[in-house]
RNA sequence: GGUCCCAUAGCUCAGUUGGAUAGAGCACAAGUUUUCUAAACUUGCGGCCCUUGGUUCGAAUCCAAGUGGGACUACCA
């Protein structure tokens, strides 16, 4: 066993049996910075049970420590009933070489866990360009994918486009209409741009209409349905649904043109996806499976046709699955295409959904419904939900034209980075293309990290008068101290194949020691980010690792360090310490530079 | 009406299965470079952890009720 406190507290437990006859399973802490050691057994409970008071109780526990275990504890001090545990520096070493001597103490060995898990993220619809909403979910949806395949597992990122339906006709409505045929090409508009165009447009037009009906006497509900171009739109879902060769043609090329568009952004992005499905495949599946449910009582017909499923018993309502005329509403589908999948994949394991929180309601329904289809996996179905990206006056909104797009902030960022990097003349000695890649480096870290730092269920602000900063807690900061780290590396002759003798640098300096605590804290963040699907616990730890980093960087002379042993472990350290920031800024899907 | 989420410094956010005097960054004020990258470091300022009850040795954390903000609750997606 390498985990200190997992051994101390082992220790503590044979402690407590031996000298009281009691099985009690204490739980250590973190000492917190204030006070002088490195773990801390909270007295109170075990107090309680052994009918002691928690200062003799501490004294007993710490003497019985020091004399079980001299090799591992130093000393101990008692406070209010705490007992603070300082360990040896060779127990701090020992670990440190445990640590250190793996491949790479974050990512596990790939697929090592033989849990298969599959990731749907992304998921845009093909009528608009994507907006800081869908980087949020981008971002997040690669990061945790990121984080599962650190873990051991074997992950497959999923998209399921939006490619059909009433929206998609908005937009291709509107470009028959008053496009004169304009493409990516004649106009040099990006391809989700140029058909965003014509979804803004439609809705300019019809709301056009609406006024017009109101204005002549109409009620706005009946002029919403019956606008002309309502009408139109209507009428060309069909066409596309009856596979009418030129609503199909019109359809593909204006997807096309999505798709491109789309590419782009993602390569930006640095997102990828082992499979894209389309809903124009999908939006069928499903229907079977109502059937199979009909039979099985699951579900029940209502007088109007329409086919239900109460779910009142599980403090939900009722909920149409099927629509009277047969067709299928939005979970219908939803229902098939998760059937499919783990019917195309029988190993998985687990599958996430990265959808915002507009849709809990939603995917709580559909877990039910897959449950009393009497599907076992239906415990294994995760929604991944995540607030609503925020403008300083409220929501986004795409049609009202009140959205942050995507391009314009990964361009923003690029941009800020250039103009900060320039002023402060980093990049005197770089080539043109080095530079660019910095830049962009910078930039998407600073965005990146931005987005993932903040706990994915809250809503979170973007004001884009103000850029995001690339000082304090920030994506800037942490590559900074790498390549700072990197520069120190290339200097010296370190070479990281030896290992840190036990006995050396006996007098662990304090900013030393707080970077093997954090080393040693690594592996139950990592555990704890996993369970709950959480980048930003891990973003946090790279943040602390980094500031740690730089007290010592600040106290710690590591190049100028006479003696040999000393100069050796401090480089070690501060490769561990490299090598910690970039796998963990990996699974953010951050990059480090080399220099900056 | 029903269900769910959120509320911590002026602003943006951390805060572990309940633990010690609630932490960072930004902003503001002051300092640190003959020394390994100052995109750094140090110090100061800043709090009714939304309110009220409850649980207990102990609550920002758990429970209940309330307040404020948001989402969902369509034969939309």
């Amino acid at each position: 066993m390498h985990n200190l406190s997992a051994q101390l507290e082992q220790l503590l437990t044979e402690s407590i049996a031996g000298e009281w006859q009691q099985q009690l399973q204490p739980v250590l802490q973190n000492t917190r910075p204030e006070f002088k050691g490195e773990f801390t057994l909270v007295a109170f409970p075990l107090a309680k049970a052994l009918k002691l008071s928690p200062d003799v109780l501490c004294e007993r526990l710490g003497s019985i420590l020091i004399t079980k275990a001299p090799q591992l504890v130093k000393e101990y001090q008692v406070v209010k009933g705490f007992l603070n545990i300082s360990l040896k520096p060779e127990a701090w070493l020992q670990y440190y070489n445990f640590f250190s001597d793996r491949d790479n103490p974050v990512y596990k060995p790939a697929n090592s866990t033989g849990k298969h898990i599959m990731v749907e993220y992304s998921s845009p619809n093909t009528n608009k360009p994507l907006h800081l909403g869908h980087v949020r979910n981008n971002v997040l949806g690669y990061a945790v994918s990121e984080l599962l395949i650190a873990r051991g597992h074997r992950v497959s990122r999923v998209n399921l486009v939006n490619d059909r339906g009433i929206h998609i006709c908005k937009s291709m409505l509107a470009w028959k209409l008053y496009g004169q045929g304009e493409t990516p090409e004649s106009s040099g508009i990006k391809g989700d741009h140029l058909v965003g165009k014509y979804y803004v447009l439609f809705d300019k037009e019809y709301k056009k209409q609406i006024q017009e009906l109101v204005n002549t006497g109409h009620e706005k509900t009946w002029a919403e349905q019956n606008a002309p171009l309502m009408l139109e739109c209507q009428s060309l879902l069909r066409l596309w649904e009856q596979n009418d060769t030129a609503t199909r043609q019109l359809w593909t090329r204006m997807n096309a043109w999505v798709y491109e568009g789309f590419k782009t952004t993602y390569t930006q992005l640095g997102v990828t996806f082992d499979t894209t499905y389309y809903e124009s495949e999908t939006y069928t599946l499903g229907k079977s499976c109502i059937d199979t449910g009909l039979a099985q009582g699951v579900f029940y017909k209502k007088e109007n046709g329409s086919i239900a499923i109460d779910l009142r018993a599980e403090g939900l309502d009722e909920k149409i699955v099927l629509r009277a005329d047969g067709t299928s509403v939005y979970i219908t589908q939803d229902i098939g295409t998760a059937i499919e999948r783990f019917k195309a994949y029988p190993d998985l394991s687990q599958l996430i959904y990265t959808v915002g929180n507009e849709q809990d309601y939603h995917f709580k329904v559909l877990f039910h419904i897959l449950n009393r289809l009497g599907y076992s996996w239906a415990q294994h179905c995760r929604h991944l939900s995540y607030g609503m990206v925020e403008l300083p006056d409220g929501k986004m909104k795409s049609r009202e034209g009140t959205v942050v797009d995507a391009d314009d902030v990964i361009n923003e960022m690029f941009e800020t980075a250039k103009s900060t990097t320039e002023a402060l003349g980093k990049t005197e000695q770089f080539n043109a293309d080095e530079s660019q890649q910095l830049y962009k480096m910078l930039g998407m870290g600073a965005l990146k990290y931005f987005i993932l730092k903040v706990d994915a269920v809250k809503t979170m602000l973007f004001d884009p008068k103000e850029s995001i900063d690339f000082n304090g807690n920030t994506g800037p900061f942490i590559q900074y101290t790498h390549a700072r780290i990197c520069s120190l590396l290339k200097k010296s002759t370190y070479s990281h194949a030896h290992k840190i003798s036990e006995t050396v640098s006996l007098n662990l300096e304090p900013a030393e020691l707080q970077l093997l605590r954090h080393f040693h804290d690594l592996e139950p963040l990592l555990e704890d980010a996993e369970k709950d699907l959480n980048p930003s616990k891990v973003a946090h730890y790279a943040y602390e690792l980094t500031k740690s980093y730089n007290r010592f960087y600040q106290e710690c002379p590591v190049l100028k360090e006479s003696r040999t042993e000393i100069r050796q472990f401090r480089l070690h350290v501060s490769y561990q310490t490299a090598l910690v920031l970039r796998s963990v800024m990996r699974i953010l899907g951050i990059t480090l530079p080399q220099r900056m």
